[in-house]
RNA sequence: GGAGAGGUAGCAUAGUCUGGUCUAAUGCGCACGCCUGGAGAGCGUGUACGGUUAAAACCCGUCGCAGGUUCAAAUCCUGUCCUCUCCGCCA
């Protein structure tokens, strides 16, 4: 959520922000219509509530019965008055607020501006894409020559777009999670283990509602949402909470499932693991100061680029543009790490920089002094990695001709063998 | 799931029965000052958040949350969430 006082007094930064993210930006001027009118009944409001404050005061000491009578009388009207404010007040914040809460964040001014992800800037690749001496084969056809990756049997557990992992399959995930969160553990983040259903208030404070309602998987009965990403949970870690400033930065990272109720298109990503309603991933997450924030997403770029060197995957860094960006952030990072066999370069991270944003909706303070005004702190949050992606990127970079998948190194260990046949 | 007790500003407690000197007190902690060679003790001062405002004072709001009664609610009424204890059930 932006700073309605920032809005109020830089509505042309606002509006700027809209244009380059594609939004329309007709609520922008609803919202300054409906800030003004909430400012002056806010102010009659709080006029009346003083004179009735103090009033009923006199009235607590007057002896004079009859014109004890009268003020009574008088204090009841202007009751009345208060009270039909008080619903026209309720009436413009409601609306306010619907308004506001659908303003995605203003970015960066590094972030390229852009009209859709073809004006993402692709930074750098790491590492040359493998040669083979013959012709690599996608996932789905290594996975389940191998035994390890079962369609058939998640469709019919589920529907369509989930799967079974089997055996060295399902080891293989297990280790990949085990060794990133081993890995983000040196980097300094806190193993955290969440809850992977949540009420609706964590969701808002997160930015996925209401905006992105139908994205999410909901239990009407007990009012719990699905978890569409660790981020959620992450963010609201320190909802509510004053931090000290000598607590700060804090890192974190959590495995968690994601459910996603995407719909989606037809005929697009449908073969493979490549996109399904649950997906497995370990997250990175920060809160920080302002002033180190940018600094921050670079280690945590930084951090989750040592996933894909650990696992000797080739990578590209992108920059997304402003209309590429998540709602909440500011600044974003994209990895993408080639995956030989489906011919495609594959997202496994997005890390960004959410500045005060996320702060603001989930009030994340801290004290940058005894003694000094709370400030909102900063929120960074990076996938490290997404689990399925990972596991095409290694089945199809490390398959061999005999369609026999080799471990890389750094699993071994967890996956208890060296070659998957 | 059943019964009971509770939720007050960093922490711990008072206030609720009996509505108005509650403009929320007290202790601890913390910060600053005095004192000291230095520290402690002692003394003094300060110490919730949000809104309003150019900013501040004043002012308005917040005693888990949401409603209601009243001129006036921490206090009375209704609903709800959470915590603890006991019982039941369960991995």
């Amino acid at each position: 959520m932006l700073d309605i006082n920032m809005v109020r007094n830089q509505p042309e930064v606002v509006r700027q922000a809209l244009v380059n993210r594609s939004e329309p930006t007709d609520s922008l001027d609803a919202i300054l219509a409906f800030d003004v009118q909430r400012r002056d009944i806010l102010k009659q409001s709080e006029q009346l509530r003083a004179l009735r404050n103090s009033v009923s005061k006199e009235i607590s000491k007057m002896k004079d019965a009859t014109a004890r009578e009268a003020k009574i009388a008088e204090m009841r009207a202007v009751g009345d008055q208060i009270a039909a404010l008080e619903v026209d007040l309720k009436k413009v914040e409601t609306q306010l607020e619907e308004l506001t809460t659908a303003i995605p964040n203003v970015p960066d001014l590094r972030t390229p501006v852009g009209l859709s992800e073809d004006d993402n800037v692709v930074l750098r690749t790491e590492g040359a894409p493998r040669q083979f001496d013959f012709a690599p084969k996608p996932h789905w056809e290594l996975g389940v020559a191998l035994g390890i990756l079962d369609f058939e049997r998640g469709v019919k557990l589920s529907g369509t777009r989930f799967y079974v992992l089997n055996g060295a399959g399902a080891r293989l995930q297990r280790a990949l999670i085990t060794w990133m969160l081993d890995l983000h553990t040196q980097q300094g983040y806190r193993e955290e283990y969440l809850p992977f259903m949540v009420k609706q208030q964590t969701l808002f404070a997160a930015g996925q509602l209401p905006k992105f309602k139908d994205n999410l998987y909901h239990d009407v009965e007990e009012d719990f949402w699905m978890v569409p990403t660790a981020e959620v949970p992450l963010t609201n870690l320190h909802g509510g909470e004053i931090l000290s400033a000598d607590q700060l930065p804090l890192h974190y990272c959590a495995y968690t499932p994601c459910f996603r109720r995407e719909k989606m298109k037809a005929g697009s990503d449908v073969r493979g693991i490549k996109r399904g309603h649950q997906f497995d991933k370990v997250e990175m997450y920060m809160f920080c100061t302002p002033e180190s924030s940018d600094a921050e997403l670079e280690k945590m770029l930084a951090d989750a680029e040592a996933v894909c060197k650990g696992l000797g995957l080739t990578y590209r860094v992108k920059q997304l543009c402003t209309s590429d960006i998540g709602f909440s952030a500011r600044m974003t990072y994209d990895l993408e790490v080639w995956a030989p066999g489906c011919g495609e370069w594959l997202e496994v991270s997005s890390v960004s920089n959410c500045g005060d944003f996320q702060a603001r909706r989930a009030n994340i303070k801290y004290r940058r002094e005894t003694g000094a005004k709370v400030e909102l702190v900063h929120t960074l949050n990076g996938s490290g990695l997404a689990l399925p992606r990972t596991m095409i990127a290694v089945m199809e970079n490390y398959q061999q001709v005999d369609g026999s998948i080799v471990v890389p190194d750094v699993l071994r260990a967890f996956v208890g063998m060296d070659v998957i046949r």
